[in-house]
DNA sequence: CTGATCTACAACCATTTGGTTGTACGATAC
DNA sequence: GTATCGTACAACCAAATGGTTGTAGATCAG
């Protein structure tokens, strides 16, 4: 069973969503407590927009998500991107074991 | 002792690396195989100069190495960039584990 | 109802990115 | 020695990115 197929595109999205300072203090600000949009553009040296826009990018992404609250939107981390970015370095890391074990081989047997 | 140091400007270039279909998959082709420049050049529907700079974004962030013999450089994974990007992430299920403890300590005394 | 607050989004701008072609130069083959 | 191959790099271009300001719709406070 398929749980989740990971298209390059969205795989490109997640990267880039994680290359970023700021985006990625969002991801841990929001991992450990509750922040308003703009209790969190109230961090940054930067406009209140600009903020908005790095929570969407990491919505879109799922590393993080809103739930709204009033007039107030709620921004709360979310595992799964965060597991999607995993599961591509666990797969790189498997490939290097792979090469390691291969490399054994080649030596076992010389 | 710190081993070392990553700045937030290096771990921008890290994930903007992997941001890129094309710069991941030689990435997975390089730590299999050996690969001159312009033999991965050939795999692609890209310009030899395109792919001549996604090896350089790699190189830079050291999840590629490239080694000169005779007039060709061949291009080997390099592990150190991958620990890297794992090390980050690794960190942030850190924290989400921490987040998930405090949650159980919570509901332990409710 | 009115005013303030929180959010969303459009329009705009400068810089970066991912691609191109063209040029140059060292190493190899003949 | 000359032609070819592999690489590097500059200059250029279109599109995307990360920021801005401004406008507008909901929601809350008084």
């Amino acid at each position: 069973m398929v749980v989740d197929q990971l298209t390059e595109a969205e795989l490109d999205r997640l990267f880039q969503a994680l290359a970023d300072a700021t985006r990625r203090d969002i991801v841990r600000r929001v991992t450990v407590g509750e922040y308003s949009v703009s209790g969190l553009a109230a961090l940054y040296a930067m406009s209140f927009a600009a903020v908005q826009k790095h929570v969407a990018v990491l919505e879109r992404v799922s590393l993080v998500a809103k739930e709204k609250r009033g007039r107030e939107q709620i921004v709360r981390g979310n595992h799964e991107g965060l597991q999607k970015a995993r599961r591509l370095l666990d797969e790189y890391e498997a490939i290097w074991r792979q090469r390691a074990e291969r490399i054994a081989d080649i030596l076992a047997e010389g």
